[in-house]
RNA sequence: GCGGGCAUGGCGGAAUUGGUAGACGCAAGGGACUUAAAAUCCCUCGACCCUAGGUCGUGCCGGUUCGAGUCCGGCUGCCCGCACCA
């Protein structure tokens, strides 16, 4: 039989319809096998996926195809993260409702996952937006609800004034609105909250069980929620503030640094603050001012440090003598602690800022350690590491802990007005989670504003709160507030008219449970809590660093919420997270340094002109300036459709290139380079299989085996070994390149011939092998191979081949050996030769005698099986 | 601003987790086959030097160790997140 060449196109589809027809990755609840679930986080449905799609999917199904291999039952499915921003956006520019938009992006990237030959279970698909699945998400809304885990408070949002609408975090660009251009300001609303705070402690411990997640997550989530233990203390003012306060609370957490106080600070949104907006115009003003940014922590934190003194003066709480300015500061939270703080810039960088600014005094009260008492100096950067207490009176001395621990039990022992001046207290950073979002292509939040019974849920049975067809984008704002018929109800409870809730949810909230309803996509309650329980927690999910904390963080929240409600019983949502890089690609600019047009990949051509890479237009021929890799994106136009390199090359050739070469959780360059190179290989496995299936045949028994068939059947095994691992720990370039390394030997044996019948049988073992291995990242490849090798079934239903352990330990051991740290030979001793025998071995060697000179070594190492170490 | 991460040849990376730095791939150069090209196959490929050998070398500076890409301290650069992007 000749070989022919691999026809990925033809080839891909025959298999894809074989799958498909036989439902080889649909998912039985039932399957009494032990249960595996690998989850990647589902795509918003933008138009089209891209390359980032391509590596994270290409991820998730090896690992299921691989744990399918191992025997698991494997839930691995997909949806649709469907409601958002993006489509409203597509409504108002291109006149196209959000749900036809969405739902042909859907249906379009559906296609295009599925030339992917992904081992989805597309039976249990669903879509956010689909009203089945927000019913199911507005009766948890309910039942949270009735848990006390949602309420009502004010919140701000990003105001345009212009526009009249509430603008996203990403829509204020520069203090701006996106659209108009506006000055945004900062807005209270009344909006929904999910008691997230309820479970900051659990949130927090539970991170420990956490094994199979990267450190750096965990770490990211334990900052995140932010747990300190502090102290609130009481400061008397000199004279009541208007509000008729006579002491002033705040929240900090180094009482330590007390007889460094300068100053005292309010958060512009403090009631004090407020109240003396009334009388006094320059704080008005400076509120005003403050209200003139957006809402972010970045946008807040990365302000000019600014206040205004507000004549009020504090007593400081261990020295009388000593009185306090207290100042209204734009970087004081008032959601933080309470909204009010003692500043001591000495040792805190952004009341340093403050305190240069106001030409307040700054007195250092930590002494580094070996630092000069009398010459230690702040200049303009706050020492926040650890030190002695000095210039503190009764506490100087102390370690940073022991005067914590001085002044709180000082002061708890103090009274004022009544009460201790202080007290200890745990406080988190973590804020409840507010759902509220002013805009229409969301969940609706299924409750009604009624003028008699207030806030009431809507009825479980007059489910779903259905979001209206009959919709206009002609204005800004949400549609919602202006459809009166929509809006206009009756209450559940007294039966007389009232309106709407507008509001729909966070589309986090959709994403935060979307892994538990897989587990029994069409069931008519959010979930079957056998289902759930039998499937859950996914051993393993797939994902983007950019969701380390909230995406994560609002799904182990909705996880203990729902176990509240019974709707499951499960300590954590993801046993095993996986965080993968982004696709980046080389830019191309054509014209003048940044004034220059961004240029595709697929319109310009590259050539190397004396050993440098040069750029042209493909159709003018004009020069292009090549530009730095970035993360492919549309606005710099550097993005490769994942179609047209499945058109071109195969969904194999794709899958093998974004698994090659990087680690996972790095960032991956993609070259047109590297994809022919994936290319090449998909052909020589081919060709190889081929020449394989032609010149031997699937033998018999074998038992004795010479040095080549002996070396080879080592080599498969040691493979195999290795992949395995690899595969378990997520290595897939590591396990590329084993393969990599694998054919070139396979091809080597090949070449030496396939008369001997142990030969035959080794290169016979070494293909299937093979094909076995590469199955999980080329599987249509794999199926081909398989039938070309006159083998039976589908690769797909295949076992991971079994590994004969006897064929990985060698008899001999080579070991470097080193004189004085480097490597000057090697020394090659029985594998399980004494420490002393390699000690006498090595002393003979010549480069070790002669590098001796007769004198006996100072020291000699000896590593067993690694290393021999000898200190001249 | 705050929190987290990353850095190894011309390029992507590997390195048994403190033990031979550069596996494997890409690019490049040389050769074989071919009328020619493509494809394929073989060889070379960190830098430097007095080239049987040796010196230097994992972003920069310092430290621990018989031994450091790996551990510790201090920098620099880039990337991610910051609660209404998904």
């Amino acid at each position: 039989m000749a070989t022919e060449r691999y026809n990925a196109r033809d080839v891909e589809a025959r298999w894809q319809k074989v799958w498909n027809e036989k439902d080889v990755f649909v998912t039985d609840n039932d399957d009494p096998r032990d249960k595996y679930y690998v989850l990647e986080m589902f795509p918003y449905p933008s138009g089209r996926i891209h390359m980032g799609h391509v590596r994270n999917y290409a991820m998730g199904d090896v690992v299921a195809r691989f744990k399918r291999a191992k025997g698991f039952n494997v839930l691995h499915p997909m949806g649709w993260d469907a409601f958002g921003m993006p489509a409203e956006n597509a409504a108002m520019q291109n006149n196209v409702h959000p749900k036809d938009w969405t739902y042909e992006n859907i249906a379009f990237m559906r296609d295009q996952l599925k030339i992917m030959g992904l081992s989805l279970d597309w039976s249990r698909e669903f879509a956010t937006c689909d009203v089945e699945y927000y019913t199911q998400q507005q009766r948890l809304f309910l039942k949270f609800l009735e848990a006390g885990l949602v309420y009502r408070k004010n919140a701000k949002v990003n105001w345009d004034p212009v526009d009249m609408t509430v603008l996203a975090n990403e829509q204020v660009i520069d203090g701006r609105g996106w659209r108009s251009g506006a000055l945004v300001e900062q807005r209270e609303l009344t909006q929904w909250f999910f008691k997230i705070t309820d479970f900051s402690e659990d949130l927090l411990e539970s991170l420990e069980t956490l094994d199979r997640w990267p450190e750096k997550v965990r770490l990211m989530q334990k900052n995140w929620i932010g747990k300190s233990e502090g102290l609130r203390v009481r400061f008397e003012f000199k004279q009541a503030a208007p509000t008729g306060d006579t002491e002033l609370e705040i929240f900090t957490t180094r009482p330590d640094t007390l007889f460094g106080a300068s100053f005292m600070g309010l958060s512009p949104d403090h009631p004090i603050s407020a109240k003396l907006a009334e009388t006094n115009p320059a704080i008005k003003a400076f509120i005003e001012d403050c209200h003139k940014v957006g809402t972010s922590a970045e946008a807040i934190e990365t302000a000019e440090k600014k206040g205004v003194d507000t004549g009020l003066r504090v007593k400081h709480p261990l020295d009388e003598t000593i009185e306090l300015p207290v100042y209204v500061a734009n970087f004081i939270l008032m959601d933080y602690g309470t909204g009010a703080i003692f500043a001591c810039p000495a040792h805190d960088q952004r009341d340093l800022d403050f305190a240069r600014k106001y030409d307040l005094p700054v007195k250092p009260v930590v002494l580094p350690t070996d630092a000069d008492p009398a010459a230690f100096e702040i200049e303009n950067e706050a020492f926040t590491d650890d030190g002695t207490i000095f210039n503190s009176g009764f506490l100087d001395g102390l370690s940073i802990n022991e005067a914590k621990k001085t002044v709180s039990d000082k002061l708890e022992n103090v009274q004022v007005s009544g009460k201790p001046q202080a007290e200890r207290q745990v406080n988190f950073r973590l804020r409840d989670w507010g759902i509220s979002r002013q805009r229409y292509w969301g969940c609706p939040i299924p409750v009604i504003h009624c003028d008699n019974c207030g806030v009431v849920p809507e009825k479980d049975e007059n489910l779903p709160v259905e979001l209206p067809n009959d919709i206009t984008f002609d204005k800004p704002g949400n549609p919602l507030d202006r459809h009166d018929s929509w809006r206009n109800t009756t209450c559940p409870k007294c039966g007389q008219a009232a309106r709407r809730e507008t509001d729909t949810m966070d589309t986090f909230v959709d994403s935060s449970w979307y892994f538990a309803r897989f587990t029994e996509p069409r069931c008519d309650q959010p979930t079957n809590p056998d289902a759930a329980n039998g499937w859950l927690p996914v051993d393993q999910y797939i994902g983007g660093i950019e969701h380390a904390i909230l995406h994560l963080l609002y799904s182990r929240f909705f996880t203990r919420a729902l176990k509240k409600v019974g709707a499951l019983d499960l300590e954590e949502p993801f046993k095993g997270l996986f965080t993968q890089g982004m696709v980046t690609h080389e830019t191309y600019r054509l014209g003048e340094g940044s004034n220059g047009r961004w240029v595709a990949p697929s319109e310009i051509k590259i050539e190397e002109i004396d050993g440098t890479r040069q750029a042209k237009m493909l159709d003018s021929g004009e020069p292009v300036t090549i530009g730095s890799i970035e993360k492919m994106s549309k606005s710099k136009k550097n993005t490769v459709d994942p179609t047209d390199i499945i058109e071109t090359y195969g969904a194999d050739t794709a899958r093998w290139f974004v698994l090659s070469d990087s680690p996972p959780e790095r960032d991956v360059i993609w070259t047109e380079e590297g994809v022919q190179g994936s290319w090449r290989f998909v052909q020589r496995v081919w060709r190889l299989i081929q020449e394989i299936a032609d010149q031997t045949s699937a033998n018999g028994n074998v038992t004795d085996f010479g040095d080549e068939a002996l070396e080879l059947r080592r080599s498969t095994h040691k493979t195999l070994a290795a992949v395995t691992k690899d595969l378990e720990t997520l290595g897939f370039n590591r396990s590329v390149a084993r393969i990599y390394e694998y054919v070139n030997q396979i091809s080597k044996a090949l070449n030496k011939g396939t008369d001997a019948a142990d030969m035959a049988f080794a290169i016979r073992e070494a293909a299937e092998y093979l094909v076995k291995m590469m199955a999980p990242m080329t599987p249509h490849l794999a199926e081909e191979c398989w039938t070309r090798l006159g083998l039976t079934g589908l690769i797909s239903d295949a076992d991971w081949p079994e590994l004969d352990e006897s064929l990985l330990v060698e008899d001999t051991v080579t070991m470097p050996v080193q004189i004085n740290g480097k490597r000057r030979g090697e020394i090659t001793v029985a594998r399980d030769a004494t420490k002393e025998s390699v000690e006498a071995a090595t002393l003979e060697l010549d480069f070790v005698q002669r590098a001796l000179e007769g004198k006996t070594p100072r020291k000699l190492i000896v590593v067993p099986q690694r290393i021999v170490n000898v200190v001249a």
